[in-house]
DNA sequence: CTAGAGATTTAGGATACACTAAATTTCAGA
DNA sequence: TCTGAAATTTAGTGTATCCTAAATCTCTAG
């Protein structure tokens, strides 16, 4: 299998440390110090601390000065948290009454908490789904992750029809207000009409008509293709 | 309400000192710093330690040399444990498939990481169980818990018949024998027979012949009553 | 009434992970 | 080429939690 040597148990911290850093690879550019430490809301200096530890562990290979990126053992890691991550909003979704704008913060400590048993339950309950509630696709127990072609709305031409497949907020607020408008992935909708320089769109969804600014309209992420 | 004073988050070692302090103030003695370190495998050293700190946020009454008891606030904490530790069992029982050997661990963990608004979706989806998988009592949210009185089947006489209530065992083989002789909190049994100076006991289980030995049979914990 | 044995605490040390302040390095622009 | 701002690392602290070894206390058995 793809199983991990044997190894001290990581930490939270480490496997955020490292979901993170998965997460700001997506360029395939080594990642910095200063975005790892924005986005966990950290001092950069305790990023570095920690980035020495990841290196000596083989989970990052660090090139000082110039950032880091992810060892076949470290981006393992990083899938495993991402697919127990998702999976747990998944559930927390289709079981528990929970909604796609409060599922994050749950979901970003249970995934530290569960076991590798509960998870393959989890994911067994809801029939080995292959997104999460925002689209994001679920890495499989194998480390298998799919990439989703995705145009944003922004840039779907008046008179197209796509299928949402991807919605990129993060806080609560938009993700309420989206799912309220229907403008959830699965969801088809077709752009009747748009203004010029970053003006709104006018969107037909599910024959109700919808006013979007640009600034929705880039984290809407769609499917081309179908009619 | 009964909220504690706004505190610094509790750190799961504190909330698994409580909880096991806890359970080892059933008699209503002091708790001996040897007991805490012997049901959370720690030296001695360390819960001297722990001690100190938890006196100093007011969460136990510590007598040097004597013992500890829990304050108020402690024992708000460790009863909050306890009805997570005791829904997630039931839940994962209920809901994913687990049995009641297995759950123990993946609630051990659970339990410091779910929400507050996690455990009660979880009570409702079960209809607000009043006991676990292996018969301990939940507590209510408001920190009041159910005081059974159950006699341990090895001191039911022969020709009663009773109902099964709680079962005291801790590890996976002896909860898993019982599961398989149907020797399960609900279960109605009836003493056929019993040999004397802590011989075994032959019991009925839905019609079939069981045979118990005293270890086990001082482990069921049993309802009179019923006949 | 006193010597241990046993329980408990204290002393000293390690690891993980965070922080601030002070170097150090990089690199773009003059 | 040089210089300074920005990024990064290093240095020095602090907290939480564990450990082992060494004191210290308690209480029972003689
Ligand atoms: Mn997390
Ligand atoms: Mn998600
Ligand atoms: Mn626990
Ligand atoms: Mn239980």
């Amino acid at each position: 299998m793809t199983a991990l040597p044997a190894r001290e148990p990581l930490t939270r911290s480490t496997e955020d440390y490292l979901k993170a850093i998965y997460r700001l690879s997506s360029g395939g550019a080594p990642v910095s110090t200063n975005d790892i430490a924005g986005l966990l809301g950290l001092a950069p200096a305790s990023v570095s601390g920690m980035i020495k530890r990841l290196s000596e562990q083989g989970l990052l290979e660090h090139m000082p000065y110039r950032g880091v990126s992810l060892t076949p053992d470290g981006r393992r890691v990083a899938l495993r948290m991402l697919r127990r991550h998702r999976l747990i909003e998944a559930y927390l979704v289709a079981f528990l009454g929970h909604t796609w704008d409060t599922v994050h913060d749950e979901a970003e400590r249970l995934e530290h908490a569960v076991s590798d048993d509960l998870v393959e339950r989890m994911a067994h309950a809801l029939g080995n789904p292959r997104v999460d509630p925002h689209g994001d696709p679920i890495p499989a127990p194998d480390g298998t992750i799919a990439e989703f072609i995705h145009v944003p709305l922004a840039e779907i031409a008046a008179g197209e029809s796509v299928t949402i497949g991807r919605v990129d907020a993060r806080d609560d607020g938009r993700l309420r207000y989206l799912a309220q408008h229907g403008l959830v992935p699965g969801a088809r909708i077709a752009v009747v009409d748009r203004e010029p320089f970053g003006g709104p769109l006018t969107l037909d969804v599910a024959g109700q008509r919808k006013i979007v600014g640009p600034e929705l309209a880039a984290l809407i992420l769609c499917e081309r293709g179908g009619g």
